[in-house]
DNA sequence: TTGCTCCTCACGTCACGTGAGGTGGC
DNA sequence: TTGCTCCTCACGTCACGTGAGGTGGC
């Protein structure tokens, strides 16, 4: 799951909503829909961290501004996550590919 | 915009919607929606290439089985094509740089 | 007590699929 | 004529946001 942060704040439902501009209810709502994952207090009360408030940013603004329903929201989330391991996979193998390069070279140089 | 091989099949929208499982009234919608773009014949009557089948039958999967909307699918469509051409490029990166590597081996054994 | 939290239920709105109804050309 | 095409309009259903209503612990 996700790590928090030692000192990363966390937000109470009606910060959280207020951040995002959203209704806390439709916070419950996502969650409910398994959208978003906040943490919780005693089995409580749910505690809403950076990376939250930043997806819940990113669902508010497919849904509002592009009109995208949860379903695509899930989706596209998805996607973005996809493409950011394949971004992340690319690089590393073209840094590995340099370093067998270079590495060839020194041997070859001996 | 989007090329036709010579021998291409192409359909009219009642075949169309009948090979996709759709309305055909659904499928002039997604093309006043602008989620596929078929041919016309004498600005008349609309003719379905494969290529567009496909794109239909996707967007049916993506609605009707998982429930996103079409401004969902929209988005959707376009990270995959995005991703695609992601993919594409990685792999002449890669290929790229064997041919770097190739060629110095080969300079340096001269 | 006030203001937060939790929950469930229910209503209003909007997207979207599809049927009706009438047209025109092989 | 039959069966296709074109179009617009309108209705039914469903997703989803949000308000109400009642609870409990700092």
């Amino acid at each position: 799951m996700r790590r928090y942060e030692k000192d990363e704040p966390l937000y109470l439902i009606g910060v959280a909503a207020r951040l995002c501009e959203l209704h806390p209810q439709t916070l419950r709502m996502y969650e409910r829909l398994g959208l978003v994952h906040p943490a919780r207090i005693g089995q409580k009360n749910r505690m809403y961290s950076e990376a939250d408030i930043d997806r819940l940013r990113q669902i508010q603004r497919l849904t509002q501004d592009m009109g995208v329903n949860l379903a695509g929201v899930e989706v596209i989330l998805d996607l973005l996550d996809k493409m950011q391991r394949m971004q992340e996979h690319m690089e590393n193998e073209i840094e590995r590919m340099h370093q067998i390069m270079e590495e060839r070279v020194k041997r070859m140089q001996k």
